[in-house]
DNA sequence: GTCTATAGCAGGATAGAC
DNA sequence: GTCTATCCTGCTATAGAC
């Protein structure tokens, strides 16, 4: 027998399709309807499956966002890895992480989704709140202050490393969430030459901000 | 005849309250029902004073989000101007322009329905974009690569004074929007020491960011 | 497991009394 | 201008045939 690649059963069709209109139009904004008739189903195929549209919701992020930060993770330590030490190591590791999410692993459409899906759950949090900082922000975050507690002096204080971290983290952040804004004001698309362009943009400008830091000036 | 100053009509508290609901739940997270019962009214006055449910949205924007942003805005070049030149002048800016926003004159409500209004627009654009774009981004954005287009070398291109404005911005408004994140996990609330702290966190931060593209280095 | 049919209710919008 | 009453559409969720 021939495996035939995109046959995938329903639940998993409503899995692709839920996440696709979630992000695109919010929790809310979204109905049932749509999602069944994306997928190909029937209206009682959400409520069968998930048991309601909100335990859709979240399992949207425990199925395919969980999966899809964990890709992003591992890209960038392989990155991180890769760049090796003879570099300036703050500016390495800001590198690999804006590269890690605005390059990295995934698809363009699957960053795109998945941006829109953090972004709303950042301004606007759900019960899907908690997963997303439990495996996306604070594992990042700690691996990030863990890394710049040892490129600073022993004395730098936990709260500065933190802004730190947040102050990469957010640069990333938004040049890949406010893609709109951007690329309407510069009159750029968000193609392989543009993004290879931001990171290192943002490399340069982080490395820069952190190494002000690590010449000793206390905020 | 004494002035009774809370006062409001109909129409005025229709828009308060659709403004807060609009902010914490989104478009189509809140009903006209919702709202006229917060403006104590009946359903029937959103259409009779605005047409429509997303007439209504519109018209938040245009009266109460726009005059916001004015407001901050001014309070911004008052701001720069107040700081003169004896300091760093593009951490002068960073300064004034994270005070503006992080700390400036709107009151702490005030403050979070503007973000989450914006953070809703930038990551799911709906026909209020263009204003947010044309009142907020555009002239803020157009004055940043102005002011930064006078502390560089002449030959400083506009690509990277635009991605450099976006920079300072992106982290400004990260540290504005991402608040629910950023109290969980320093464990600080936004109080005045909080926020002065951040403030002078950021402009630090993009001072030195910015420094490193002025001393000549090029992405 | 998959579907149709429908219950049961909430949504935006409107008509018309006051 | 403000209200109540109501229209009608569309929603989620479920029951039950196949």
């Amino acid at each position: 027998m021939i495996k035939i690649p995109k046959e995938e059963d329903a639940r998993d069709r409503i899995l692709d399709e839920a996440e696709i209109l979630f992000a695109q139009k919010g929790f809310a904004g979204v109905t049932v309807r749509e999602i069944t008739s994306a997928a190909r189903t029937n209206v009682a195929a959400v409520n069968y499956h998930f048991g309601s549209k909100k335990d859709l919701y979240l399992e949207v992020f425990r199925q395919r966002w969980v999966a899809r930060v964990k890709r992003v993770q591992q890209f960038f330590l392989a990155r991180l890895e890769a760049a090796g030490q003879d570099d300036n190591p703050e500016k390495a590791f800001a590198r690999a992480l804006a590269e890690a999410i605005l390059a990295g692993p995934l698809k363009d459409e699957e960053r795109l989704l998945h941006a829109q899906l953090i972004g709303r759950e950042m301004t606007q949090p759900t019960e899907a709140f908690a997963l997303v900082v439990e495996h996306a922000f604070k594992p990042m975050l700690d691996l990030c202050v863990d890394y710049f507690s040892k490129t600073r002096p022993a004395d730098a204080d936990r709260l500065t490393l933190t802004l730190d971290s947040f102050s990469l983290f957010g640069m990333i952040i938004y040049f890949n969430l406010a893609r709109p804004v951007i690329s309407h004001v510069t009159g750029r698309t968000y193609d392989k030459d543009f993004t290879e362009h931001l990171v290192e943009h943002i490399a340069q400008f982080a490395a820069n901000g952190l190494a002000g830091r690590r010449a000793g000036e206390k905020t």
